[in-house]
DNA sequence: GTTGACCTTGCCATGATGGGATACCTATCT
DNA sequence: AGATAGGTATCCCATCATGGCAAGGTCAAC
């Protein structure tokens, strides 16, 4: 069977034993077995699923479509739509928060741009933050 | 000196109560004065730093940037290079962020653009989260 | 005098992860 | 046998920014 202890777990899937232990305390995982000491172990398929965890962390799926995802996995009778769906979903919400983090970026950009970034101390990121009302022809006509 | 009430200080900064009672408790604004009842009441200047921690907020900052950003607001000696240094450190990792979303999503619809999306169970993207090495020819040569 | 709207403090929760404390188990070295 | 080292267990706390809820005080209007 294989039996690996947290330790190789981890080192195996590159999930942290903190990970591990928490993936199983909010029923991402399947508690595994425990020898008489108590002591966590695990099979080759606990270790496939921590794999499979990571990978998608990694692509920035929150535990909730880890979730799914997996439960889809272990479906064979599953239709790829489902899964397809999961997957465009959070693409929008990548690109969503991309595009919020980008327009920040520029926003900053535009301002440093025109900072001196000498001794002086008049500075329009200061000004911009100053200012009461962000709003204006400046940006948005 | 037109004192006003904590919710109308969130109002008229679009910071919520809460909040401006958690920037308080960590030291980011000044406590307030106090009327009899323990009531908060914000002045002019209070309000300005709320709008000022909000407008920087919405550009990503963090607390500990917002901090320094105040102090050198309030520092009428400061030198704009240090304020555009805060800044493009800070665009840089708005930019590092953004590019690790874009990464992913990359992937992500690489990996859905062939999956059918149908009724079928097979599907490109469990099979990417499937596999034990991630690494490999494909993508990284 | 009651109702409703506002204010106060304090605790808990999120999501994903790390850190630390304390205690137990096991193996090795003296 | 005793000491030392290291892996493991559980539990609590911290992050970061924000929201929710509860219990109680205060004020104004009806």
């Amino acid at each position: 069977m294989n039996l690996v202890t947290i330790a190789q777990a981890s080192a195996a899937t590159g999930v942290s034993a903190k990970m591990i232990r928490h993936y199983e305390s909010i029923g991402l995982i399947r508690a595994p077995v425990r020898t008489e000491n108590r002591y966590r172990h695990y099979n080759e398929a606990d270790l496939h699923d921590l794999g499979f965890i990571r990978r998608a962390r990694d692509l920035g799926f929150s535990f909730e479509d880890i979730r799914q995802l997996l439960d889809l996995w272990r479906d064979k009778g599953r239709s790829s739509a489902e899964v397809k769906a999961i997957a465009l979903r959070h693409i929008k919400e990548l690109d969503d928060k991309a595009a919020q983090l980008a327009a920040m970026s520029r926003t900053l950009k535009r301002l440093a741009e025109s900072c001196h970034g000498d001794a002086r101390p008049d500075c329009p990121i200061l000004e911009a933050l100053d200012k009461p009302a962000p709003a204006g022809g400046c940006c948005n006509p």
